[in-house]
DNA sequence: GGTGGAAAATAACATAGGTTAAGAAATCAA
DNA sequence: TTGATTTCTTAACCTATGTTATTTTCCACC
């Protein structure tokens, strides 16, 4: 198990010894994902977090009409997971599925509680990776309200990384910008015309 | 200073023994704030957040069209912050204001990693406090792009304390959900019509 | 208890974005 | 490769929500 992204991407927020990542890294469950492959299925309780090593995967729900609504993307670098189902242990709405291949290491809700007691560093890194996560959500509620779907989508062509701007499907960005497909393509001809 | 309020909620997440709650009651700054009073201001750098002990806050922003858009009310048992601001050390773009004549406990930003060296259980209460907030979060940007605004609205009176839904201007209401005041009027006139 | 200013209601009209449908282009399976 | 699917584009038409303007109601303050 090759460990290199996960310790650099924690090194980004908390000072680890060689000694603690090892013992961070022994917690975690890797796991294989071919392309659009179903991690957590809606309607289970999901009882761990994903943290993605390789590709880009995506959480979702369906709404009662069929309509997807994309909550998030996670390329390489990014956790994901239905943290209300893990958190509240109740039936999750989200799915969670890779989009390209990809590779995930997977931390059980149970061993994280193990991981905090020995390693209370790590406690300190997901306070702060969720409080940052949470400041991007708001983030995505005021643009919600305030901007305009055109302004929305260059926000996400210049927020998001090339490989997920350019690399997924169009239908995703519609989801998670939150127009229909047909209105984006509306929106980028009318971009790249003038 | 009475730390019932401020006790009792963090009892909800942690225990604390009494003697522990007075050593973190001890890093709170107690303040007064009149009715329509600004807590912090756009464009500052605010390093400190705010629990509210009584009356109720909003935090809203203003786009380049003068329209406020609120990001979160916080009644009695809320925080609330521009925690974008206090994380990144940057210029805040959140106004955070009292409704009604409120009270609130400040905890700055440096009191509270002194406070987490001193009392570890406090990191593991914001880290499930921030948590929450962020599966609230998500939740308000998956009913944005899935609801419809009557739906909206009928969810909000639904999931806010009656003393939000019906003591405040319906206009924050409306800046809530994200529609214009003319519109949730007419919202409203159709909802008791029926 | 009256008065001035904000908030809410109403209504006519305007528009961003949705819907439906059909064809073109890209991707996939074998 | 080829045929089958899925995705993307285009275009005509539709609807939820916004805009502007006017009137009515609600309060805060004298």
């Amino acid at each position: 198990m090759d460990t290199t992204v996960l310790a650099k991407h924690i090194r980004l927020k908390v000072d680890l010894s060689d000694a603690e990542i090892e013992i961070v890294a022994a917690y975690f469950i890797e796991k294989d994902l071919p392309k659009k492959t179903i991690l957590f299925k809606e309607g289970i309780i999901v009882d761990a977090i994903a943290f993605v090593v390789e590709g880009c995967l995506r959480s979702y729900s369906v709404d009662e009409n069929g309509f997807e609504h994309i909550l998030q993307f996670a390329p390489e670098g990014w956790w994901i997971t239905d943290m209300l189902s893990v958190i509240k242990r109740q039936q999750s709405v989200l799915n969670v599925e890779s989009i390209v291949d990809s590779k995930v290491f997977l931390l059980k809700r149970a061993s994280q509680d193990e991981l905090f007691d020995k390693v209370p560093k790590m406690e300190r890194f997901f306070r702060i990776l969720t409080e940052n996560a949470l400041c991007a959500t708001r983030q995505r509620v005021i643009e919600g309200m305030s901007l305009t779907a055109k302004d929305r989508y260059i926000n996400f062509c210049e927020t998001y990384p090339d490989t997920v701007v350019n690399n997924i499907p169009q239908k995703y960005v519609a989801a998670y910008i939150g127009v229909t497909p047909e209105f984006l393509s509306k929106m980028r001809s009318q971009l790249y015309r003038s």
